[in-house]
DNA sequence: GCCGTTTTCGGCCCGACTGTTTTCAGTCG
C-alpha cells in the first residue's frame, strides 16, 4: 500500500518528465497536486477505501487522469505511465533535482550526451572537465554542480526554527543598523513561524541598494555566493545553530531583496507566502481585473493604439502595507501564522478571523524542571529567571520516581519540595513581589494507565501533570486506553506532550488524537503545547480541532534551565498557527482564576 | 491535467538572476 508521500513522490516525477519533454502546464498540474498530498491529514489509500474513484476526484487538483493514475498506484503498486517516463530518462531525478542550479531540462541534457543517471555520474563528469565542454554549460556551470552535490550530500534540508532562531537574530539586528537600510524584516517560513524552515528570506527597503547588497554578500558569515544583483542576492549563511549537526555545519541558504518604499506591503506578503496563500490572493486580484506581485497591486487600462496594437497602463491601487493590500482585496488583515490556505481567506472575507494569542499574552509557565530532577537548576533561579522573561508564577513539575535516570521524586521527596517551595514564596512575599511558585508534578503514566505517585500526595499539589515517558511502541489501542485512563484520573490536571514526537529524531507515538481530545473535553483535562523547539506538541491541525472543540490548552516551556524559558515564544507561535486566541490558552490568566480552571 | 459565484473551453502567478548567449532559456522562489 503506497504512502501518501509514496504517491506524491511519483506524481512529482511525472511532473518533472513532463517539464523535460517540454510539455506546457501538465507539469505544473502535477506538482500541485503532489504537493496537496503530501500534506494532507488523512491517508490517500483510506479516501480510496471509503469512496473509490469519486472519493480521489474530491482531493483538490485530482481529475479522472490522476484519480486513475491513484488508483492503478494503489491496486498494483505500480504505475505503467510513470514506468514509461522512467524508462526514457532513467535517472535518479528525486536527488540530481536537488543539486542547485539543476532542473528538468539540464538533467536530460546530461544523461543524453554523457549517460548522466546519478549523483556519482554527475559528480565523476563535472570532476573530469566533461560537463564545461557541453554546450550551453560552461566551467561556471560546472564548478556550481561541483558544489551543489557536496550540499546535497551533507545536508538534511530543513532546520529546527527555535535552534537557528537566535543566530538569525544577530544577523537581523546587524543588515537593520546598515546605514540605508530604511526597514528591514525576516519573512518565508521563519515569519510564518514554521516548526522547520529551510532558508532565510530577508526582505530591506533602501534607496542605495547597491551598499546593502554588498555588505550581505560580504558579512562574515557567508561561505558562497550563488546571486548578487541589484536587488536580489542569495547565498548560503554558516550558522552555528544548536545543536551542532553535520546539518548546521552545511549551512542554511539566505535571500535578500530590496524593493522601494511604496511596495514594502506588497514585497512583505509576497515573500512571507505560503506560495499557496500568494497565489490564491493573485488569484482574487485577477477576478477584480488587477494584477498583483511583489511590487504592488494594479490596475490594468488597456488603450487601443490605431495600428500598434493594444498598449497597457498600470495603475498602482495598494502595496505600502499589507493590511492596505488585504482591505484592497476586500479582505482582513491575515497574521502571518494563518497564511497556510487552511480556511484563512474565507474567514477573511467573511470578517470571521479569530484574533490570536499575542507573544506577550503569557503569564504564568505550567512545567519546569530544576536540579531535583534532570533541571540544571534550583528551583529559585528558576523563579528568578521566569520573573524576569516577565511571567507571575511557575508550576515547579519535576519528574517521579518511575523515570529513574533524572533521579524521578517519590512521595516523600516531593513532600520535601512542597515544603521547600512554601518557604521561598514565604521570601518572595517577604520582599514584596507577586511572583508564586506553584508546586506540581510531572507524573509518569504507568503502563495499565495509573500514575507513578499516590493520590494522597497528588491532592496536596497545584498542577498535576501527567505524561508518557516508557513504551512508546504500544499498539494505538493499548495507547490511546492508557492515556485515558491517566486523564480520567480526578487529579490529573494536564497532559504534557500529548503525542510524545521529537521533530526529526522520534516519531509520535500510535495514538488516537481524536479520541484523546474527547476525552479531555469529557473530563475537563487541558492538553499541553510544550514550547520546546524539537517538540511543539501539540502539532498546529491538533490545536485548531481543540479549539474547535473547546478544549483549554496550556503553552509550557519545558524549561531545564533559567535560558529555556526563551522557547515559550515558539510555544505561542504553534498556538497561533493551530488559530488559538488568548482563552483557550489557561496560562494567559493571573493565577488565581488560571487554578480555577483545574479539576 | 485541472478547474469554474463572470468560463464545461480556454485559461493556468509573476519576476529576478545566471550563464552562455548576442536576445534568451533555465532555474528558483
Amino acid at each position: 500500500m503506497p504512502t501518501n508521500q509514496e504517491i506524491a513522490r511519483i506524481l512529482s516525477e511525472i511532473g518533472e518528465y513532463l517539464d523535460m519533454a517540454g510539455v506546457a502546464f501538465k507539469p505544473r498540474a502535477y506538482e500541485k497536486v503532489a504537493e496537496t498530498i503530501s500534506s494532507l491529514q488523512e491517508e490517500v489509500n483510506d479516501i480510496y477505501k471509503r469512496g473509490g474513484l469519486k472519493a480521489l476526484t474530491e482531493i483538490p487538483g485530482v481529475g479522472t487522469s490522476i484519480a486513475d493514475h491513484i488508483e492503478e498506484l494503489i491496486k498494483t503498486g505500480r504505475l505503467k505511465y510513470y514506468e514509461q517516463l522512467k524508462k526514457k530518462t532513467p535517472v535518479d531525478l528525486f536527488t540530481l533535482t536537488q543539486v542547485e542550479g539543476l532542473g528538468p531540462k539540464k538533467i536530460k541534457r546530461l544523461y543524453k550526451e554523457l549517460g548522466i543517471r546519478n549523483l556519482g555520474d554527475l559528480e565523476k563528469a563535472a570532476k573530469a572537465g566533461k560537463i564545461g565542454k557541453l554546450e550551453g554549460f560552461g566551467e561556471k556551470s560546472a564548478e556550481n554542480i561541483l558544489k551543489g552535490i557536496e550540499f546535497v550530500k551533507k545536508s538534511g534540508g530543513r532546520f529546527i526554527l527555535g535552534y537557528v532562531m537566535p543566530d538569525i537574530r544577530i544577523i537581523e539586528e546587524r543588515l537593520r543598523k546598515l546605514k540605508g537600510v530604511d526597514r528591514l524584516e525576516i519573512c518565508g517560513s521563519i515569519r510564518r513561524r514554521k516548526e522547520t524552515v529551510a532558508d532565510i528570506d530577508i526582505l530591506a527597503i533602501s534607496d542605495k541598494p547597491k551598499p546593502v547588497m554588498d555588505f550581505f554578500v560580504n558579512i562574515p558569515e557567508v561561505v558562497r555566493v550563488y546571486a548578487h544583483g541589484p536587488t536580489k542576492s542569495m547565498v548560503r549563511l554558516k550558522i552555528g545553530g544548536m545543536p551542532a549537526s553535520a546539518k548546521a555545519s552545511a549551512g542554511i541558504d539566505a535571500d535578500l531583496r530590496v524593493v522601494p518604499p511604496e511596495s514594502y506591503g506588497a514585497a512583505l506578503n509576497y515573500f512571507t507566502g505560503s506560495r499557496d496563500h500568494n497565489v490564491a490572493l493573485r488569484k482574487i486580484a485577477i477576478q477584480k481585473g488587477w494584477k498583483l506581485s511583489e511590487y504592488g497591486l494594479f490596475s490594468i487600462a488597456e488603450k487601443r493604439g490605431n495600428s500598434r496594437g493594444i498598449t497597457r497602463k498600470e495603475t498602482r491601487i495598494a502595496g505600502r502595507t499589507e493590511e492596505e493590500l488585504y482591505k484592497k482585496l476586500g479582505m482582513d488583515y491575515i497574521e502571518p501564522e494563518m497564511r497556510e490556505m487552511t480556511g484563512e481567506l474565507e474567514a477573511s472575507k467573511a470578517h470571521k478571523l479569530p484574533k490570536l494569542i499575542g507573544y506577550g499574552d503569557l503569564k504564568g509557565d505550567l512545567q519546569t524542571q530544576t536540579n531535583w530532577t534532570d533541571g540544571s537548576a534550583t528551583i529559585e533561579e528558576m523563579a528568578v529567571a521566569a520573573q524576569k522573561a516577565g511571567l507571575e508564577y511557575i508550576v515547579i513539575t519535576d519528574h517521579t520516581k518511575r523515570l529513574a535516570m533524572t533521579h524521578g521524586l517519590d512521595a516523600r521527596r516531593l513532600a520535601q519540595q512542597i515544603k521547600e517551595i512554601d518557604k521561598l514564596n514565604e521570601r518572595f512575599r517577604i520582599h514584596d513581589t507577586r511572583f508564586k511558585i506553584l508546586k506540581g508534578t510531572e507524573c509518569d503514566i504507568l503502563r495499565d494507565g495509573s500514575l507513578d505517585l499516590p493520590d494522597e500526595i497528588l491532592r496536596q499539589l497545584d498542577v498535576v501533570g501527567v505524561s508518557v515517558h516508557s513504551l512508546f511502541n504500544l499498539s494505538e489501542e493499548e495507547q490511546t486506553k492508557r492515556i485515558i485512563k491517566a486523564m480520567k484520573n480526578p487529579h490529573a490536571d494536564i497532559l504534557f506532550h500529548p503525542t510524545g514526537r521529537l521533530i526529526q529524531k522520534r516519531e509520535p507515538y500510535d495514538v488516537d488524537m481524536e479520541e484523546i481530545i474527547r476525552t479531555a473535553k469529557e473530563t475537563g483535562t487541558i492538553l499541553e503545547i510544550n514550547a520546546y523547539p524539537d517538540r511543539l506538541d501539540l502539532k498546529d491541525e491538533y490545536i485548531r480541532k481543540c479549539v474547535n472543540a473547546g478544549v483549554k490548552m496550556s503553552i509550557d516551556s519545558d524549561a531545564h534551565s533559567p535560558a529555556h524559558f526563551a522557547v515559550l515564544e515558539f510555544g505561542i507561535a504553534q498556538a497561533r498557527r493551530g488559530w488559538a486566541t488568548k482563552t483557550d490558552i489557561i496560562n494567559t490568566r493571573p493565577v488565581e482564576q488560571m487554578l480555577k480552571l483545574l479539576k
